[in-house]
RNA sequence: GGCGGGGUAGCCAAGUGGUAAGGCAGGGCUCUGCAAAAGCCUUAUGCGUCGGUUCGAUUCCGACCCUCGCCUCCA
C-alpha cells in the first residue's frame, strides 16, 4: 500500500509517487510565515500539518528536503517598521525569532532550509528577467512589473490549474489597490513593484528600476532555485490557491525550466483553516489567538499540538479550549500507560507490528490522524488492560515502546518525562509512609496534603507509592 | 453572483450500501485505610431537513436550510 493524498490539482485523493526514479527522495516547499507580527494558532495548523506530513513522509522511508520560506518583504511589514521607528529588517528579525520559538515549542521539526525572500532578491530578478524576455511581463507606466495573464494563455499554457476561474462572474475590483491601476488587464499581477516614497529604505535595484518583489514571485524563485524547477510537493493554507499559488504555476511554468511535460509541482496540498469556538477567527470576537496567549492561559505546546492533530487536515479544525483541557487529559492517560511499560521494559526487541501496521494504513489513507489516534487509544486501552492483570512481559513491553517510538517520530507528542522528586519531597513520602505503617491515617492525609500543596500528588501502587507532579 | 469544502452524541472527531472508531465531559465499578489528575466498563434506533433509488441509506441521487473558504498580497 501507498500513501495517497488529495492533490488540490487533479481534486482527488492520489497515490503518491516521488519525482525520484528511485523513490527515494522528496523535496517539499511550504509558504512560510510573512513574519510582520506573532504567529496565529490558524498559521500554526498549516505548519503543523506540513510537520506531519514531513515526518510520515520520513517514516515511509523517503528522504525529505523540506523547505520553508520566510516572507520578510511586504506592506505590512513596512507600515509596522515605519510606526515603531525601527528598521523593516529590526522588524521582520525580532518576529522570525518569535515564530521559530513558537515553532520548536510546538515540536515542528526544523526545515532542511527556511530562506527569506530579502536574501533571493538576485534569483527573483532574474526570474523576472525571463518572464520579461519571453514576453510574459511587462512594465507598466507606474514603473512596477506586471505578470500578462492573456499572454501566457495565449502561449498555450493553462491559468486556472488549481481553481475553476470565471473571470466574467468574478467580483472584479472590489479589492484592487488604489497603487495598481496601470495593469493592463485586472487579472495580471505584480511581479516587482516600483519604489513608492513610503518603501523607504525597503527597496533594490532592478533592470526596471528600484522597487521590490510583488508578493508571489519569491516563492518561485526560492522554491525552484533549492529544490529544482520541478519538485513533489507544495504545501500551504486553503486561502493561498488562489492566486498565491495559482499565480507561482504561471511564473515558475511561464519561465519555461522545467523539462517538457514537466509539471512546476506534481503535488499541491492545502490544509483547511480552522475555528476556534465554532467562529472564523477575529480580533473583534476575542477568538483570536497567538500561541503565546494560549501559554499565558497555562496550556503547553505538546497540548496545542495534540488539538491541531486532532482533525484531517481537509477538514475545517475547530479549536476551543475544551478540547485544549481535553488533551491535557487524553495525554496524561498516554503518558502514564507509557511510563508503566518504561519501568517494565527489557531487552531490545522488534516494534510490536499490529499497532505499527494499524498507524501505517490510517495514515496512508490521506493522512487519517484520527484514525491513527483511534489506534493509539485503541492500544493504551489494550495495554492497560494486560497491565493491570500483570500479564504484560518485558519483551513484550520493548515491543509496544518501540512501536510507539516509531509512530511517535510521526506525531511529535513525545512522553512526558516524570520529574524525579526532590530530597524534601522523599521525606515527606517516606513520612507518610511510616505513618500509614502505624495506621496513623490522620497524619498520613496531613503529610498527602502537604505534599500537594508543594505540586505533587500520590499514588499508592501495589508497588508502593508514586509522586506526580502536578 | 461564481467556484469549492462542511453539517455524525453535551463538546471534539473518524467511518460505512447492511445497521455508528477514538478522545474529552457524564454515569457505573475496581484497586485503596481513605484517595487519586490510577485502571476497567458504559454512554447516538441515530449521522442538517424533506423527498427519491434500494430488500436495506447516515452512506447513492435531487431539492432545500445552515455554515466555512476563495473570487487579487489572508495559513
Amino acid at each position: 500500500m501507498a500513501l495517497r493524498l488529495f492533490n488540490t490539482r487533479t481534486r482527488s485523493v492520489e497515490e503518491f509517487i516521488p519525482r525520484d526514479p528511485a523513490g527515494k527522495k522528496v523535496g517539499i516547499y511550504c509558504c512560510g510565515p510573512t513574519v510582520h507580527n506573532y504567529a496565529h494558532i490558524g498559521n500554526f495548523r498549516t505548519f503543523v500539518f506540513a510537520d506531519l506530513l514531513r515526518r510520515y513522509l520520513g517514516f515511509r522511508g523517503y528522504e525529505v528536503r523540506h523547505v520553508m520560506n520566510i516572507t520578510d518583504v511586504e506592506d505590512k511589514i513596512i507600515g509596522a517598521a515605519r510606526a515603531s521607528g525601527i528598521t523593516a529588517q529590526e522588524h521582520t528579525l525580532r518576529y522570525e525569532k518569535a515564530f521559530f520559538e513558537d515553532f520548536n515549542a510546538l515540536k515542528c521539526l526544523p526545515p532542511d532550509e527556511s530562506p527569506r525572500a530579502t536574501e533571493f532578491i538576485e534569483p527573483i530578478v532574474e526570474l523576472i528577467g525571463k518572464l520579461v524576455d519571453r514576453g510574459l511581463a511587462y512594465r507598466a507606466t507606474d514603473g512596477s512589473v506586471y505578470f500578462s495573464i492573456e499572454k501566457y494563455r495565449k502561449a498555450g499554457h493553462q491559468y486556472g490549474q488549481l481553481v475553476n476561474l470565471n473571470f466574467d462572474q468574478m467580483r472584479v475590483g472590489e479589492r484592487v489597490s488604489a497603487d495598481e491601476y496601470d495593469k493592463e488587464s485586472f487579472a495580471d499581477f505584480a511581479l516587482w513593484k516600483a519604489q513608492v516614497p513610503d518603501d523607504g529604505s525597503v527597496t533594490w535595484p532592478s533592470p526596471w528600476g528600484s522597487g521590490r518583489p510583488g508578493w508571489h514571485i519569491e516563492c518561485s524563485a526560492m522554491s525552484m532555485r533549492l529544490l529544482g524547477a520541478s519538485f513533489d510537493m507544495h504545501l500551504g493554507g486553503e486561502d493561498l490557491v488562489f492566486p498565491h499559488h495559482e499565480d507561482e504555476i504561471a511564473q515558475s511554468e511561464g519561465a519555461g525550466l522545467q523539462e517538457p511535460g514537466q509539471p512546476f509541482v506534481k503535488y499541491w496540498v492545502h490544509a483547511s483553516h480552522l475555528l476556534v469556538e465554532g467562529k472564523k477567527m477575529s480580533k473583534s470576537l476575542g477568538n483570536f489567538y497567538t500561541l503565546r496567549d494560549l501559554q499565558a492561559k497555562g496550556f503547553d505546546g505538546r497540548e496545542i499540538r495534540y488539538v491541531l492533530l486532532s482533525a484531517n487536515y481537509r477538514a475545517s479544525l475547530n479549536f476551543t479550549l475544551e478540547s485544549l483541557n481535553g488533551a491535557r487529559t487524553a495525554l496524561a492517560r498516554l503518558d502514564e500507560c507509557l511510563g508503566k511499560l518504561e519501568e517494565l521494559r527489557g531487552g531490545e526487541t522488534a516494534p510490536a507490528p499490529d499497532l505499527l501496521d494499524a498507524f501505517r494504513q490510517a495514515m496512508d489513507d490521506d493522512l487519517n490522524i484520527s484514525a491513527a489516534w483511534g489506534c493509539v487509544f485503541d492500544w493504551v486501552r489494550e495495554a492497560n488492560r494486560r497491565l493491570s492483570e500483570n500479564a504484560v512481559s518485558p519483551e513484550q513491553a520493548s515491543a509496544w515502546l518501540a512501536a510507539w517510538a516509531g509512530i511517535d517520530s510521526v506525531l511529535g507528542i513525545g512522553v512526558k518525562r516524570d520529574s524525579e522528586a526532590p530530597a524534601e519531597i522523599v521525606a515527606l513520602l517516606e513520612a507518610r509512609q511510616a505513618a500509614r505503617k502505624a495506621r496513623d491515617f490522620q497524619r498520613a492525609d496531613a503529610i498527602r496534603d502537604e505534599l500537594k500543596a508543594a505540586g505533587w500528588v500520590i499514588e499508592d501502587t501495589p508497588k508502593g507509592p508514586r509522586p506526580k507532579r502536578i
